[in-house]
DNA sequence: GTTCCGCATGAATCGATAG
DNA sequence: ACTATCGATTCATGCGGAA
């Protein structure tokens, strides 16, 4: 199979993978779905086969990854009877195995996460955002996720106001240049490995399991203007979008009917390209025509 | 050996463990040495060595800890050529064997990092502190450590005093005054499993160190007046002197004379006033912040 | 045009209940 | 005894309507 670019999958992300050609993407970044804690589950992955399910995936993902690229992947362990479940690290170990760098673990710190009150633990405010390589010397562009000093900083990272939000909208949708124009004559630091971001809620009109901060800067920090993003698991769209944003290409697969269409409806609507159906060898592929408004 | 409170011992913590009392501390809250790159150390463990050095230890651990005690991990594994080593999640997995509960994973967000910059990761922002429990049902303070209401309930508030005020001047029983009560009643909330201080001036390289905040949280949330808190990597005392300091016993161990010594005199120099404590609206709170400063 | 308040909602977890 | 379902708990956030 030759590699379309920007276009989404609605079927299984393993079988489309395996017809990927080798070393074809920049950057993967996703949140698969989380275990179910349901002994028999019929759509979701028990947490008893959640490695042994993931597993063939990883090894597919790392044959399609370019050698400079980076694996940026979303989890969290749940609670099974009481205790934090050990499936996302025996994950890392068995990555590692099929030659998987584990270069770094961020970590996403949700500010509003979901409340709830127990004996035993406190509301969980923080997700893991794993960091894996194929080589020591893989591609990151440091400069790009820059953060102005002093106060205006922190009190944007710590609380995404009406006026920032805004303001950081409005960055995405003209490119980096022009908030590095904003910035003129401020100081800017590099960041750290932890991440502020709030959760997205239902309210804001569409679901997504992270906020579209999530994707943009890991997009930003490890990925090009040109380059490929793919997302095993598209859910909503949201990788594919800000990918979309950012002037990079995306490739996105996602299982679930309702939120394959949801996506392609999200994606038609965001991205400021007229997306034409055409049919190539008896299957249906995306192509994009820029729109030049 | 007899139990005796408010003791450190100048050994090795293996050895002193094995002659304790099974089931005779309420609560374990310690920061280890970190694992050492160099091949061969002087007192610092080896990276490929580490969980068998600490395995020994975790099992005495599990010995003297009380059914409903807890056992609090501070930890945080090395970069190792470029990944991040695997040894703290091998720990979490053997421990689990030898019979602790993995309970929970906290989260310590250095608010202040260590600087630094290098080509394929950000400066190391966040700590580990692993909870391991012997039982489900383990001692939990919750209510010691709340934290004040983030911006939405805190402006909130202000502003239905600010109006509030106004109509309580002029309608005396208005039936308002009840709600204002209500909102004012709430201004404290549970906190999440995310910890918020800054590090601590960098000591001389020898035993990792965490700030007071960090023990002082634990020591709130998993033990009551009078139980006995240990420490088998004492360092400086910083441990010590929290329990202290909250009106609980403690017992430490630390191997290095110097450390053992400088523990010894900050204990002694330690007069049982108050600790430090801050005022935030008008109620006394625990120094660990909800929102990033 | 602002600011402010009411309300719904979210990758959750526990304990009790029912089969 | 083991498993599936349900109600209770909790708080930051965004949206929409009101002041």
């Amino acid at each position: 199979m030759k590699l379309e670019k920007d276009q989404i999958f609605n079927a299984d992300c393993l079988s489309v993978l395996k017809k990927m050609p080798k070393n074809c993407v920049n950057l993967i970044v996703t949140s698969p779905p989380y275990a179910d804690n349901r002994k028999s589950t019929y759509e979701g992955i028990s947490v008893e086969s959640y490695v042994k399910w993931f597993k063939p995936i990883s090894k597919e993902l790392l044959r399609v990854l370019k050698p400079k690229g980076s694996f940026v992947l979303n989890i969290k362990e749940r609670v099974i009877d009481g205790e934090r479940g050990t499936y996302v690290i025996e994950l890392i170990l068995e990555m590692r195995k099929q030659g998987w760098l584990w270069t770094e673990e961020y970590m996403w710190h949700k500010k509003n996460s979901y409340p709830g009150k127990w004996p035993n633990r406190f509301r969980d405010g923080w997700e893991r955002c794993l960091h894996f390589t194929k080589e020591k010397g893989f591609n990151m562009y440091q400069d790009e996720v820059k953060v102005p000093t002093g106060d205006w900083a922190s009190s944007r990272l710590k609380n995404l106001s009406k006026t920032d939000r805004i303001r950081d909208e409005s960055k995405v949708k003209s490119g980096f240049g022009k908030k590095i124009e904003n910035w003129i004559g401020r100081d800017t630091v590099y960041p750290d490995n932890v991440l502020h971001f709030a959760t997205v809620c239902e309210n804001k009109g569409h679901s997504a399991t992270f906020p579209s901060e999530l994707p943009e800067w890991f997009i930003k920090l490890f990925s090009k203007k040109g380059d490929i993003v793919l997302d095993p698991f598209l859910g909503s769209g949201t990788t594919a979008i800000v990918a979309k944003t950012l002037e990079r290409h995306y490739v996105g697969m996602e299982l679930n009917k309702t939120y394959y269409k949801l996506a392609k409806e999200n994606i038609s609507k965001f991205v400021p390209t007229k997306i034409k159906k055409r049919k190539v060898k008896g299957k249906e592929i995306l192509s994009n025509e820029r729109n030049i408004k």
